[in-house]
RNA sequence: GGGCCUAUAGCUCAGAUGCGGUUAGAGCGCACGCCUGAUAAGCGUGAGGUCGGAAGUUCAACUCUUCCUAGGCCCA
């Protein structure tokens, strides 16, 4: 007879092959059609709520594994909220403005943006962004991520874009927007400004030239050594034309700086630049006559080489030793680190060209002249007033325009900024980054330290695809008119054509009727040609969504982003609503680091190490990389690899299987007519109990801190350890050979079926497909979705520490067993562990607690006969480790083998009608 | 160059309430073996770490300090 047909053996139409990557879209499918996030929002009805507020992806390009990885962290927690009880509202969004698409319709566009009016580029950009926001838009909802897709944010939407301008409208009420001018990029044969992203690097040939800037008398006075002969400070420069808007010459603080006596005059130079000055000077005699601390020559003043004006020196720490003379010359107007300094000294932001790259009228001798033209006549000029020291020319990477291919010049124009200190925004905003929760807590420090130190907010941007900075200038009399009439007038043109508007009517035809200058009384408007840095556009997204949409509510719960972000939408959201709100717009800041290849380098091209989300996708299915996620700690950096995704995905068919195993075996269950009460229980099944409530604590307490790497370990260490290799493994005997209805096997089954529910559960914000998938083959009736459950909680009742103390024993000492039985199957006494019989001498106290025990530890050890013996009684055997002072001895079970249940007893063969049975299958096939 | 951060077995992570104390742990992977009634499954045993490197503080440091190296983000 086949005994194997008596057997309850597990039975699952659960595949154990997942097939990720065709399964996962009927999933989705299946969650847009019974359209699951309302669903969530019903079950959500009347909690309280949790708002993580999404930062605003550039709706450009596809998704890449840093924006995927962000994504599913954000799905994760909403999850894990929602299921803990709270009503997780999720409202993706889009950033649409911004040069870059921009840059990508211009190129599209090649030359017929020339004939193309601002408002038909507009148009065209606003279509390119439609198109990335789909794009993307379906491969965000292809990663399992859960959200209020079909109504997201766009900051291009016409209210979003009139929200912008009545937040920048708050930010002039109250004072806090100044012009002044900065140094940008110029192009000057396209008569444009230019962005960092729309300059090339060429190489350019330039005059290079050493400058002599004389010391002032009374100062050189102060120094004897200096006083016999003229003094001066030397420069070196490759750009001449901008020695007019000289204003300072920079040191660097930690250098020592020499005077040199060369013969007929004294020269300053930085110590360590001295040599390789003297070897281009061609000077062989000279002597130190004295050695300053670049900080006792702060203050001092030059003279212009040719104009009759001051240049001061001053301290700063970009100053460099590889080329010069580690003094340099500094015109504020002309480059980034001179304004810079320019800001800390308190020097004009002096800047004496026009559009056209040509010279202002009052710049002396070279009024009208073409800057890179004047070059050459700025160097004539210092020769002949005696200040030249040494012309080369030298070929070095510059700055090209990326359209016309013209080599560019930094040049000051007016802007729009956001003063730090007006309003003490600065000192406010610090404050509240003290109120703000950051995760990981070095969040703080960063942000702190930026805040402190940054320069004001430049809101000015010379482009066309953006909300304008909706001011006027009146013709008479230039002043300013931005009043909240003016604002309030413009934002509801807005809230109905979109920002377009401004750009498609004139000055008069923005203005409220009636509109006059607040100085002369003049009717005559320019409007502002600026738009706004797009930092301000996603800055204010709490007030365009979260105080718009009625069920979201500001300040939000949690802003999650990359740690780049401290300097980006954490920045200038949190100043635009300490700004406006006095306040900041987050409680929490929770950041991740960024992907990394698995040796920890960067992604690039270059390195050809760039993995897509769609790879992996297809090669093993979104659920691995949310597993992925979920085991990596992000709050360092993230590392994948072929190798990663390979060892996930074998956890993954961990996991899976032992899902697998546990529904197997609950095919005959039904928990509403067979579930065994608590105190009925097998003692083991009652621990298998026990050890749950650990893990449910385990994993509660991670998705509570955010930490899904625990939850990950916390899983994958229960199924392997817990669950496979030992509790379900001691079950198989019981659950295959006792009759289908028996207590002992309901009893089990009754286990498992918690087990089960509450795995499910617990990885479901994490294995959102899986636990869904499994969900429906769980017996007995439940709800339509795992993610409209909540977690399952950790239950006291179900914890005995008295019972769990005498298995902790019991769990060492089949420790100790499989140990000796290893060692048995090494010698070839036994093979399968049922074919062994077990004797242990127990050391007196877990003698007491197991005295009795046999049938138990037989099942435990998985073995045919235990025996406890004293150790006198044993001949050999094994010391025990994990139990110390027990022995125990391995021998060949006695009596003949089931073949039912092929445990080995001597009761085999003592059954006519069954004569291959033991006593225990002989009763269960033969009912009295 | 500056700010912030990271560096524990091949991989992913633990190393008690942020201020040190017995032979540094887990899972995976690997090796070897068992099983063939979770079977493109399951079980067992075992080998793997001078805790990035070097100094220092201390009776005592993976845990504190400094420097260095490598890497990451931001800025210059």
């Amino acid at each position: 007879m086949d005994y194997k047909k008596t057997l309850n053996l597990p039975q699952t139409s659960f595949p154990m092959k997942a097939n990720l990557s065709k399964r996962e879209p009927e999933i989705l499918a299946k969650w847009d059609e019974s359209r699951l996030y309302d669903l969530l929002r019903k079950r959500g009805k009347g909690r309280q709520t949790y708002i993580l507020h999404d930062g605003p992806p550039y709706a450009n390009g596809h998704i890449h594994l840093g924006t995927a990885l962000n994504k599913i962290l954000k799905d994760m927690i909403i999850k894990s909220r929602q299921m803990s009880g709270l009503d997780a509202i999720y409202v993706p969004g889009w950033d649409c403005h911004g040069l870059p698409i921009e840059h990508q319709v211009d190129k599209e566009l090649g030359e017929r943006k020339q004939s193309m009016t601002q408002v038909e580029i507009r148009r065209h950009c606003r279509r390119y962004a439609e198109r990335f926001i789909d794009i993307q838009r379906q491969e965000f909802k292809r990663l399992g991520v859960l959200g209020e897709w079909e109504n997201p944010y766009l900051t291009m939407a016409y209210p979003y874009e009139a929200s912008i301008a009545r937040e920048l409208g708050r930010f002039f009420s109250r004072g806090g927007v100044i012009r002044s001018k900065k140094p940008i990029y110029w192009c000057s044969s396209c008569q444009t400004a230019l962005a960092e992203a729309e300059v090339e690097y060429h190489d350019h040939v330039s005059p290079s030239i050493y400058v002599k800037f004389p010391l002032q008398a009374e100062e050189q006075a102060r120094y004897p050594e200096l006083a016999v002969k003229p003094a001066s400070v030397l420069i070196w420069t490759t750009t001449p034309w901008t020695l007019p808007a000289n204003l300072a010459i920079t040191l660097h603080p930690d250098f020592a700086y020499v005077a040199v006596d060369v013969g007929g005059e004294i020269w300053i130079v930085a110590e360590g630049l001295l040599e390789s000055c003297m070897k281009a000077f061609a000077i062989q005699d000279y002597t130190v006559v004295k050695t300053f601390q670049a900080s006792h020559l702060q203050g001092l003043k030059c003279r212009h080489p040719f104009l009759e004006r001051d240049s001061v020196l001053i301290l700063g720490g970009h100053v460099t030793l590889e080329a010069g003379t580690g003094c340099v010359h500094t015109a504020p107007g002309h480059g980034r680190e001179d304004y810079d300094m320019a800001l800390e000294y308190g020097l004009d932001v002096y800047s004496p060209v026009d559009d056209n790259g040509r010279f202002t009228r009052d710049v002396d001798f070279f009024a009208g002249q073409y800057v890179f033209d004047a070059n050459r006549n700025v160097t004539a000029k210092l020769k002949e007033v005696g200040r030249l020291i040494l012309e080369k020319e030298i070929s070095h990477s510059y700055p090209h325009c990326w359209r016309c291919k013209q080599p560019v010049i930094f040049r000051a124009t007016e802007q729009w900024f956001i003063s730090m200190d007006k309003n003490d925004l600065r000192k406010n905003t610090l404050d509240w980054i003290e109120r703000v929760e950051w995760i990981p807590s070095w969040g703080k420090e960063r942000i702190r330290n930026m805040i402190a130190n940054r320069p004001d907010w430049c809101i000015s941007r010379q482009r066309s695809w953006g909300v304008p900075i909706t001011v006027f200038t009146c013709k008479g009399c230039g002043e300013l008119l931005a009043t909240p009439e003016v604002f309030d007038h413009v934002v509801a043109l807005f809230e109905k054509e979109g920002a377009d508007i401004w750009f498609e009517l004139t000055a008069q035809e923005l203005l409220p009727p009636g509109a006059a200058c607040t100085n002369c009384g003049g009717s005559d408007f320019e409007k502002e040609k600026d738009i706004l840095d797009v930092w301000f556009d996603s800055g204010t997204s709490y007030a365009a969504v979260l105080e718009q949409r009625p069920y979201l509510s500001f300040p939000a719960d949690m802003y999650l982003e990359g740690s780049d972000q401290h300097r980006g939408w954490f920045h200038s959201s949190l100043l635009a609503a300490v700004g406006t709100r006095g306040m900041a717009p987050y409680r929490s800041v929770l950041t991740h680091g960024f992907v990394v290849d698995g040796q920890g380098y960067k992604m690039s091209k270059s390195l050809g190490n760039v993995i897509a989300p769609g790879e992996i996708i297809d090669k093993y299915g979104a659920e691995i990389l949310r597993l992925w996620v979920a085991a990596e700690d992000y709050r360092d950096d993230i590392r994948i690899s072929p190798d990663i995704l390979k060892r996930l995905s074998e956890a993954y068919r961990r996991i899976r299987n032992t899902t697998r195993f546990l529904l197997g075996n609950l095919n005959d269950f039904d928990p509403h007519r067979h579930a065994v009460p608590y105190e009925q229980m097998e003692e083991l099944d009652r621990f298998a109990l026990h050890q749950l409530q650990d893990l449910v604590k385990k994993i509660r307490s991670a998705y509570d801190r955010f930490e899904f790497h625990r939850v990950y370990h916390a899983l994958h260490n229960y199924c392997v350890v817990d669950l496979s290799a030992f509790y379900l493994d001691i079950l198989k005997d019981r659950l295959y050979i006792s009759s289908a209805a028996s207590k002992v096997r309901r009893s089990a089954q009754t286990v498992l079926y918690e087990i089960v529910t509450a795995l499910l559960k617990l990885m479901a914000p994490v294995l959102s497909f899986t636990a869904e998938e499994a969900w429906l083959y769980l017996p007995g009736s439940r709800g339509e979705s795992v993610h409209l459950e909540d977690f399952p909680e950790e239950n006291p009742a179900l914890r005995d520490a008295e019972l769990n103390d005498r298995w902790q024993t019991i769990l060492a000492l089949r420790s100790d067993v499989s140990r000796a039985l290893e060692a048995a199957r090494q010698t070839k006494i036994i093979g399968h562990p049922l074919d062994a019989k077990v004797s242990v001498a127990l050391p007196e106290s877990v003698q007491q607690m197991l005295n009795g025990s046999e049938e138990l530890l037989r099942s435990v050890f998985i073995v045919s006969q235990v025996e406890l013996r004293s150790a006198a009684e044993l001949s050999g055997g094994v010391e025990g480790v994990e139990v110390v002072g027990a022995k125990i001895e391995v021998s060949v079970a006695t009596g003949e083998k089931c073949e039912r249940c092929w445990v080995h007893s001597e009761s085999v063969g003592t059954f006519k009608e069954d004569a291959t049975l033991c006593d225990r299958c002989h009763n269960i096939l033969n009912p009295a």
